[in-house]
DNA sequence: CCGCGCTACTGTACCGGTAAAGCACATCGA
DNA sequence: TCGATGTGCTTTACCGGTACAGTAGCGCGG
């Protein structure tokens, strides 16, 4: 027995194909009465639903969203903040149906999932912007959000005030009197240790964003900073890793700046097994405002930012550009969004301990 | 000008579409020649590639592969151990160009995307077993994989040692003096609070099988544990309250079974928060060895699963499932994989307390 | 000089649906 | 009584590819 079609139910209900298609996908466009014959028929013959491929293919909706992350995954999916921003997505996405697409940034040669998989939209989140994924995503004309990346001109783009944010967090640590500060920031090219200029080397653009921030208020104060450099992922073990590096310099850095929470939490671990306390010893700050941050002892002071709201935005943003790209409206949007940040002030933030000198 | 498709291509160059379509997807089938002058038109008119919907279609593959979770993503998205797995998962898949995509359980009436997306095959895995999208999924005749599923007749699933971890676990404390002895689960519905009879409530698979292995060894001892149901996801902050309630509890009991990792470190932090320490006065116990458990301190003795090696054994079962189901191999594998656990004694253990009596 | 096999391309036949226009018949207001 | 307006189903025309079975031309051994 061949597969069953909407044919196969049409030949045998007898009616033409199109009732039957509609029976499942426009039960308005046809009488109850025919539609309960059409279903029972098909219910009888083991018909799942219309052929997804099919269907997309005609109609022209895949009925699945991609999000282009980092290139392995692996780092993106254990990041929470990350994944809070991507359940945002998912929830908003739920009632329309739609699911979930993850599209590695890119892998080997010839291997451009961005390019051959059927998708109806794409988020942008935490792409390397040397990936060659966007560039198919925008070749093939699909609606695109870029959020947390370097907003292109005709692209909507959804941001937070990552640079403004920062310059506060850096401005708190001034203001309690700090003149020893750190910075430890992932994302920037290079091996894993102290560097000179981090505006130098071309760092992504939220790294970028917030090194800016820190630097204009150090920068006021007179402060030149000891910046670290962390290439890999922004996780706690490499937080912990630049952590003891910094507990072990002389002279001790009395705050440190860190590009995430997560980072913070390993520097804050390194700090604490070296004998040190946070934050009598040593501030320590972060940025996103992880759940993680409220759970630390000391809860760390941070630079909230909203990701849910932040996904919220994205859908929105995306669903609009597709429903535009639908009705064949050619022109894109560009609306670039900029969501506000805010500095939490907790406990593992303090004046400097007092000099001996 | 319309749509760029292979028949654009192949008028312009004046060859037959299906070598056109050749140049794009079997690089072997014509002449290097033929291939660069077709690819060169196609760059000229701007074509991106063959339309992805069209060749799911007519190849009968979609490039991606879907991963079942709970219904609101949310919560999953933001378990460490999940992620590792999806990661795994995502990595294994990398080399072959799969995509991933996100199915959630089911959410309301009439939109289930496990029927409406097009995949190649999917995993099961942290799925309210009530959902209805496995049910999409089989009668679609998709290869499927179980992942910590109560493992079926025919159908592919790989599994961990929960039980007898468990049973190690319980054994440990017992072993270690232990007579007042709590568990923290989760999975299991209700409301939240101490409950009589674990076993008498319907609990999902893997929350089952770790109560039994409790249970086995406890009752082996003769012990009678206290049982805190959270029925929520198995998070830091759930684990945080069912600690509050257990260190309040008269007489207190002097060692705690968590269900995971992350329950166990909120377990941990409300009984620092009462001023007492772990384990001199309470001893903890996790489960997954989530690399949390390692950052922890005291760090958490726990019951290690290789999660990685499920994503890979997940994959790798998949694969095979759809290549056979490619050559049209009728016979379903029912390969059932169970992998080791073992118990990881770290600091969060120790005798109980001195009683008073 | 023939036939064989190989390479390189072509032709035909789908894959399983949906959109939109068409058409027959019923209903309704004027 | 007649056109206007619906309702419910059918017809036609794609959507953009791939699989597979040809077939033309060509080099080559005998």
């Amino acid at each position: 027995m061949g597969r069953v079609t909407l044919q196969t139910i049409a030949d045998r209900v007898g009616v033409s194909r199109m009732t039957v298609s509609n029976a499942f996908s426009n039960p308005g466009e046809l009488s109850a009465a025919m539609r309960e014959r059409v279903l029972a028929v098909a219910d009888e013959l083991g018909y799942v639903g219309p052929d997804p491929a099919a269907r997309t293919l005609a109609s022209g909706t895949a009925g699945t969203v991609g999000v282009v992350l980092t290139e392995t995954l692996q780092g993106a999916l254990t990041d929470e903040v990350a994944m809070t921003f991507l359940g945002s997505i998912a929830d908003e996405l739920a009632p329309t149906g739609l699911a979930l697409t993850l599209l590695p940034s890119s892998s080997r040669e010839g291997i451009v999932p961005a390019r051959d998989v059927a998708i109806d939209g794409a988020v942008v989140y935490l792409c390397d912007p040397s990936s060659s994924a966007v560039g198919w995503l925008l070749r093939r004309r699909l609606p695109v959000v870029f959020v947390d990346q370097n907003p292109a001109p005709g692209i909507p783009s959804v941001n937070v005030e990552d640079r403004s944010g920062a310059r506060a967090a850096a401005q708190h640590i001034v203001d309690l009197g700090h003149r020893n500060v750190a910075i430890v920031t992932t994302g920037v090219p290079g091996e894993f240790g102290v560097i000179d200029d981090p505006l130098a080397v071309g760092a992504a653009y939220v790294e970028r964003q917030r090194l800016l921030g820190w630097l204009d208020a150090l920068g006021a104060a007179g402060i030149r900073p000891t910046t670290v450099r962390q290439p890999h992922s922004s996780t706690e073990d490499m937080g912990y890793e630049a952590g003891q590096l910094l507990v072990a310099r002389t002279p001790r850095p009395t705050a440190i700046l860190c590009f995430s929470d997560a980072l913070a939490a390993g520097v804050v671990r390194a700090i604490h097994d070296a004998g040190l306390k946070v934050p009598d010893d040593i501030s320590v700050v972060g940025f996103d405002d992880n759940p993680l941050s409220r759970r630390m002892r000391p809860a760390l002071t941070t630079v909230r930012q909203d990701v849910e709201a932040k996904g919220r935005a994205a859908t929105t943003a995306l669903t609009t550009a597709m429903e535009r790209a639908k009705r064949g409206t050619v022109a894109r949007s560009n609306r670039h969004l900029v969501l506000p940040t805010e500095l939490v002030v907790r406990d593992s933030t303090a004046k400097p301990p007092r000099r001996k000198r």
